[in-house]
DNA sequence: TAGATTGTTAATCGATTAACAATC
DNA sequence: TAGATTGTTAATCGATTAACAATC
């Protein structure tokens, strides 16, 4: 049942791996360039092998030239295509807080697909406020406007105790992807999906390595 | 010259099994629990092989009883010791932007060893205000209080723009680490260690399932 | 005791890297 | 052309899982 060609499913290492090819090309090297990338440029920056990179365009159907590289245009372009960059989707943020309103007012994440219609908070304060351009509403109004704008996507800035509540009412309203900032896992359908941020764990990397770096505390 | 006993280096992929280890014996089973837990139970929870949790507890030094489990007292305990929770890191948060602010006012990096002891700024507006209870300093200031306060590490929550300049800058006063939250990549000689959170990895990771699961944009 | 669970070695699996012919 | 670079197969490497004896 599988499709003969084209790619069926990248791993989460790959599509992981092409945005960081993406933010390369788009930072560094697009700009000062002859058009073209080769695999070797993008493996040094990256501190990677060049056939790991040549593996993952050619699992989205990039071609390079001998001799002249990728083209920077077609690999960000394929890049985009293959990710979901050219796609609108539309998000709202759940949690007007401080990490809500960095979000809404951030603006980088429309370039990615993403439209944010619209903030949530359970503070009648904060409501009718905008952040970033975005009105905050009360949570009585996520399933009107969920699907008055057919959002896709739940950014879910909360505190902890307040994560798996919320998470059920926007299950119910029918919302088919979170991006959960809180500090909690959260327990959903398997149908859908969630991308957790554990920021703490960047945090454990970084007190492991002070730890064995010898630093005084 | 290697240390014959105890762990030596553990690899990243440990260091952040350790930490989800840690926040689900905290979050989900110390409280109810006969104050052991198997490694068949954390494996269940967090969908991984109970043969994995048990290599990983070893290389950290901690035995289970057969018939019982792992005590979660020394289980947490060890975790804590290993990644170095036990120590007190001072940080600095160098933008005081929403970003900056959530961090400074989340309060719940304190149990992993981190102490957040001022906040910088670039706009004078802000120089003297404080969040969550930590002042905001001028730029100015920086080689100051880092000496004074041996700071170990910064949290960057600057724009992707600012990034670079101001990661010289830490580099210049002293800084050991850095935890970058910018969207840009940074050039830091070696011997500082950066942390990049690559938010919008997440994004990519969202945009290709929503586009996978046939999403109507 | 019987049997649940650990600890550890061996096997497997999947991801990365090496090798190298093809190509422009 | 010569040679830099791709594309792809084979080899390697490292992480995960299976198997199972030890143990409480």
């Amino acid at each position: 049942m599988a499709k003969r060609s084209g790619p069926h499913t990248l791993n989460q290492l790959v599509v992981e791996r092409l945005m960081h090819y993406y933010h390369l090309v788009a930072d560094q090297i697009e700009s000062h360039a002859s058009g073209h990338v080769s695999s070797a440029q993008i493996a040094q920056l990256l501190e990677m092998d060049d056939t790991l990179v040549r593996k993952d365009l050619a699992a989205i159907g990039v071609r390079g030239r001998p001799r002249v590289g990728f083209s920077t245009a077609e690999l960000m372009g394929a890049i985009r295509e293959t990710l979901g960059f050219n796609e609108r989707y539309r998000s709202i943020i759940i949690g007007a807080g401080r990490l809500g309103g960095a979000i809404a007012s951030y603006g980088g994440f429309g370039k990615y697909g993403l439209d944010i219609v619209a903030l949530f908070d359970s503070d009648p304060a904060r409501v009718g406020q905008t952040l970033g351009g975005v009105a905050i509403h009360p949570i009585e109004s996520l399933n009107a406007i969920v699907r008055e704008h057919r959002v896709h996507l739940a950014v879910l800035t909360v505190p902890a105790d307040a994560a798996q509540g919320l998470a059920e009412l926007l299950v119910g309203a029918g919302i088919q992807a979170i991006w959960n900032f809180a500090p909690r896992s959260l327990v959903v359908p398997s149908n859908v999906f969630v991308r957790h941020e554990h920021i703490s764990v960047g945090l454990a990397e970084l007190a492991y390595y002070l730890k064995r770096s010898g630093a005084r505390p």
